[in-house]
Order: C-alpha cells, then sequence, then structure tokens
DNA sequence: CGGACAAGCTGA
DNA sequence: CAGCTTGTCCGG
C-alpha cells in the first residue's frame, strides 16, 4: 500500500479485515494509520503477509474509501517512476477519480459507428496493435479519425487541452457515442463507455475493454506535465497500449522526431499531396535581408499591406513583453544595464527599467551618461502595437500570456501579442510572426519543433488556403527548413534532417537525458557515471545526463542511492533544455 | 508529509 | 537552564 503523502516515497503492509475482504482490490484507495497518523493511500499489490515480519505489529486499512486505478494502470504507473525517475504518489493521483467513486456505474454504449470514419485511420488500424503515426492537415477535422478508432471498441482519447477535450466529447455525443470526458466523469470511464477523453492526465484513465488509444495533437507541448516528474502522455500512451496490446494512434499535423523514431520514419500515413496543401494556409515569407532599406523596422512592408486591408482580422505574434527588451542610449551608445548585477534591463510599459534577473529598477535615465533617449534594439509587444496602430490606421489591441484570465478580449481588427494570442483568438485571417528568429534560433533542442509548433497553431487559427488563409512569417533565415517545409506543406520535410541532428548532437529521441540540479548534483552525477551515464556541467551547478536510452538512464538513477539528506531534483526529459 | 526528539542558540 | 528554533529520522 502506497500512503498519499507528497515527501513519503515507500509502500507499507496493512491487513485488510475481513469484512472489507470483497471491496479491496489492487488500485482501491483506502485510510489507513500511518505513524499515528489517518492518511488515505493506494492499494498496490495484495497477498499474505512478509514471512519475515511479525504479524502482530501489523495494522488493519482502517476503511475503503473507493474504487481506484486498475492494476493495469498501477503497473504503468510503476513503470513511469523508473522511466521518469518520479515519485509514485504523482502517479496515482493522476490516476485517481477527483472524488471518491464507490461502485464504477453499469457500462453505456451507443449503437453502431455512423459514418464518414477516416480510410487512412482504418487502413493504419488494420495492422493491428502497433504504435502509428498520422499526419493530418492542420485544418482536418478529427472525428471521423476517432470515428474509425471507435469501430474497434472503446477508444481512450487524449488531447492537449481541456478546452479541446470539452469540445470533442460535444461533438462525439452528437454522433451518438456515449462520452466520459475526464476528469469529472472518471466513474463513467470506469464502468465502461465509447469514448474516454480529456487532457493530458487521461492518459491515466480508466476505459474498460479499452481497446485503441489515440493521442490527438501528439506534437503539443501541453501534452507533458510541466511539474516534476516531467512526464509526458504520447510516451505514458505508447506503453499503455504495448502493455494492453491495442493499437495507438498519434495524430499530428507535424507529427515530432519521438513520435516518427517509435514507428520508424517510413512508417508515418501521410494525407495526399493536395489534401495537405489545401490544409495548410499561403505562406509568405518577408526576407528582411533583401525586402527592406530600413531593415531594422518590424513593420514591413508587406505587414503594412494586410494591416491596412480592414476586412482582414490580423494577428501579429512577437515573443516579449514590456516596450522593449534591449535598449541603447541614442546619445553615447550604451546597452542599458543594472547597476547592481549587469544584466541587460528591459523597459516595461510603464517606460521604467527593470531588471529581468534581480528585478532592479529605475527610471529611463542611461547610467553612463545620463540621457534620456533610447534605441529600442529588440521590442516588444506595447511598443509594437504603437508602432503598428499608426501604420493599421485602425485600432490595435495587445494580448500577452499575463492579462489572459482577467480581462475579456477586446474586439478588434489587429491583435499584437506574444504566442499566447494564438490561443485566445479563435478565428484570424492573417497571422504575423513578426521576428521568427527568435524562434528559429531559440536555444532549445526542440526549436525547430517548437516552431513548427507555432506555424501549425497559426494555420488551425487562418484555415487552409482556399479560405484565403495567410501566414507572414519576416525573418531574416528564408531558406531555413522550417519555412522551406511550411511553404510546401510538407512538415515530413523536417524529419529526416531533425533526426539526423539529434542522432549528432546526442538528444532525444536518440539519447536520454536528465538535469540534476541541487546541493551534491555533482557528486550524485560521479556516481551515475560508473553506470554507463555520461555527465557535462552545466549552468549553475546542475548535471546535465546522457545515456543511449531511457532504460539505461532509469536503471542508472534507480540502482544510485541519493546522497543522504541532499535535495536533490532529477529532471527526466526537461521540457526546457 | 509531519510528528518526535535531539541538538543548538539566546537571554537572564 | 527554560524556551525556542532548526535539523534529522522514520513510519507497517
Amino acid at each position: 500500500m502506497a500512503p498519499d503523502l507528497t515527501g513519503l516515497d515507500r509502500q507499507f503492509d496493512y491487513l485488510v479485515p475481513e469484512p472489507l475482504r470483497t471491496r479491496v482490490h489492487v488500485g482501491t484507495l483506502v485510510r489507513i494509520t500511518l505513524n499515528g497518523r489517518r492518511v488515505g493511500g493506494w492499494v498496490t499489490s495484495l497477498g499474505p503477509p512478509d514471512p519475515a515480519r511479525d504479524p502482530a505489529t501489523l495494522l488493519p486499512i482502517n476503511k475503503v474509501t473507493g474504487i481506484g486505478p486498475t492494476q493495469e494502470v498501477i503497473d504503468l504507473a510503476a513503470w513511469a517512476v523508473h522511466r521518469w525517475a518520479g515519485r509514485m504518489r504523482a502517479f496515482l493521483v493522476a490516476a485517481s477519480p477527483p472524488g471518491a467513486v464507490l461502485q464504477p456505474p453499469a457500462p453505456a454504449h451507443g449503437g453502431p459507428v455512423p459514418e464518414p470514419t477516416d480510410a487512412r485511420t482504418r487502413t493504419l488500424l488494420e495492422r493491428g496493435p502497433h504504435t502509428g503515426v498520422l499526419r493530418v492537415p492542420p485544418a482536418a477535422d478529427v472525428v471521423p479519425i476517432l470515428l474509425a478508432a471507435c469501430r474497434l471498441g472503446p477508444v481512450l482519447v487524449v488531447v492537449p487541452s481541456v478546452a479541446q477535450a470539452r469540445l470533442l466529447a460535444v461533438r462525439l455525443r452528437r454522433t451518438g457515442r456515449t462520452v466520459a470526458l475526464l476528469p469529472q466523469e472518471w466513474a463513467a470511464a470506469a464502468g465502461g463507455v465509447d469514448v474516454v477523453i480529456g487532457a493530458r492526465a487521461t492518459v491515466w484513465a480508466p476505459c474498460r475493454d479499452m481497446a485503441a488509444i489515440v493521442v490527438l495533437d501528439e506534437h503539443d507541448e501541453g501534452l507533458q506535465e510541466e511539474r516534476q516528474p516531467t512526464w509526458h502522455a504520447r510516451d505514458v500512451a505508447i506503453e499503455r497500449g504495448r502493455r494492453a496490446n491495442v493499437p495507438v494512434l498519434l495524430v499530428s499535423p507535424a507529427p515530432s522526431a519521438t513520435a516518427v523514431a517509435a514507428v520508424g520514419i517510413d512508417h508515418v500515413a501521410k494525407p495526399s499531396v493536395s489534401d495537405e496543401r489545401a490544409g495548410w494556409p499561403i505562406v509568405e515569407i518577408v526576407d528582411r535581408t533583401r525586402d527592406e532599406p530600413w531593415q531594422r523596422s518590424l513593420a514591413t512592408s508587406p505587414l503594412i499591406r494586410q494591416l491596412r486591408d480592414h476586412e482582414r482580422v490580423v494577428v501579429c505574434v512577437i515573443n516579449s513583453t514590456g516596450r522593449a527588451r534591449l535598449l541603447a542610449c541614442r546619445r553615447c551608445k550604451a546597452i542599458q544595464r543594472c547597476e547592481v548585477c549587469e544584466a541587460a534591463v528591459f523597459q516595461r510599459d510603464d517606460e521604467h527599467f527593470e531588471c529581468g534577473r534581480c528585478g532592479t529598477e529605475r527610471p529611463p535615465v542611461c547610467q553612463a551618461c545620463g540621457a534620456s533617449a533610447f534605441a529600442a534594439l529588440r521590442i516588444g509587444v506595447s511598443r509594437l502595437r504603437d508602432e503598428l496602430e499608426a501604420a493599421a490606421g485602425r485600432p490595435v489591441v495587445s494580448v500577452t500570456g499575463k492579462d489572459s484570465d482577467t480581462h475579456p478580449l477586446v474586439e478588434a481588427g489587429v491583435y499584437v501579442g506574444t504566442e499566447a494570442v494564438l490561443h485566445r483568438i479563435r478565428r484570424a485571417d492573417t497571422v504575423a510572426f513578426v521576428d521568427f528568429d527568435a524562434e528559429l534560433l531559440a536555444p532549445r533542442y526542440r526549436a525547430t519543433e517548437q516552431a513548427m509548433t507555432l506555424l501549425t497553431r497559426a494555420a488551425r487559427l487562418v484555415g487552409g488556403r482556399a479560405g484565403g488563409g495567410r501566414i507572414l512569417v519576416q525573418t531574416f533565415l528564408p531558406k531555413h527548413e522550417v519555412l522551406d517545409a511550411v511553404l510546401h506543406a510538407d512538415p515530413g520535410r523536417l524529419l529526416a534532417k531533425e533526426l539526423d541532428r539529434r542522432r549528432a548532437l546526442g538528444f532525444p529521441p536518440a539519447a536520454a537525458l536528465a538535469v540534476v540540479s541541487g546541493a551534491g548534483a555533482a557528486e550524485y552525477a560521479g556516481s551515475l557515471r560508473l553506470q554507463g551515464v555520461q555527465s557535462a556541467q552545466t549552468l549553475e551547478g546542475s548535471v546535465l545526463l546522457r545515456s543511449p536510452t531511457w532504460d539505461v538512464l532509469g536503471d542508472a538513477i534507480a540502482a544510485t542511492p541519493r546522497p543522504k539528506g541532499s535535495r536533490l531534483r532529477i529532471e527526466v526529459d526537461p521540457p526546457r533544455l
């Protein structure tokens, strides 16, 4: 039995009192007394007591709280503990109902699956219980794909966001499917329905008689847990499907290197060239090395053309907030730095300077010469908003992640924001990436994929080329492979190259990575080195671990005792690296 | 995690 | 040395 305590990753033995015997199974949520305290917990295994232990010292389970995850999911959680060097509790919480469920309801199933069901999905599923990658145009409707999977039996569907899950649940119900929307309808999922659907934690949900797993928008970062352990729903889905011997379908307009590596690059099911072309918008590349004499301005003439067409809703994306991220004095040219820690300061909406590292603020006066006029070398959302409004001749509304939950969105024809704007606006005619090089050149090994994800999101917002959808990309790198891929509406162009690069540089999926930080990290990494794990020092005392596979890495971490009393943080497959 | 208990610090 | 904080250990 595993107690529901965050700081305690151990299992304890308890007696099952005779009257509770029929209600206690592996996964059942119970209450126990531990060290004099009443706590909740999960039954993780059942059997005769350990003969080495005096039975008189065993305490009985106090009460049964309700049903919990199945044995299958408990085993999957144990696998995830190894894979992400996490604690059992984190996975068991994700796999448990939000409130007590005493008994699952009776199964509820709809009638025969209605047409249309997606033909490519049917072909892929006919191959049997394998993981398959299905590439779809960004504007494609996924309901026929889900219905095709439903022909096999109950389907577990994982999507990157709750909003997406809710929308699809409604549409599936309209086709006559019975649907459990997680996490609220956990009980119905345990009882048995046609479709169990929800955000990433749904990959741990019960799905009675599960016949297939579908992961939608497999490339989306929303599928990875941001807290530790940083498990990824796609990877959990692949393992769950393998164990349950059911097909796993990974669906995406731009499949990730990880998904493609899981099935082999030649086994990605692609749409026809014409369908894929139709599903992507027109992409216009603004080559900033050539097109403009006043290169530094972000308001290029192709962008201004879009802004001045008052029929079009235009969304402009720039990934820095405030007025400017980098400033130079107009008189003495000095880059403005923090007087405390020397880091470059940024300019807030109220024009004051603030240090991003230590938070020190000061009025906008040059520390070198006292002048108060500055050149914005890298401008932010609010400054760009002012510039674009002047150029557009119509109101421009700024949108950043910060005010996303507080303010309702003001209706406008032009929006400027960080990438959060792509989540908040529902429909646009043009999405303009004002400074796309910040994405293409981001110092992260997944930068290429992440840039592609932004383009995919933009493509959804504006729709296919037939409806006039358009993406404008301003860049100094017009030949970059990401841009080449969207220009030709062929995301596959990226993959071979990306997989080669990951192999050459030793990044996933070609290798397994973890970052160890906190006191004693270097010492810990030293003992791991003996187990076939390479390590390299990174910034601020953390250590990067690298090994050939996740299994080797997991084995080594499990086999290496952590130095006593150390507060080590081990982040396996860190999402930001 | 959080209770128990031990060891360390402060002030009179 | 009481009274309090901080650290370490441990649970069935």
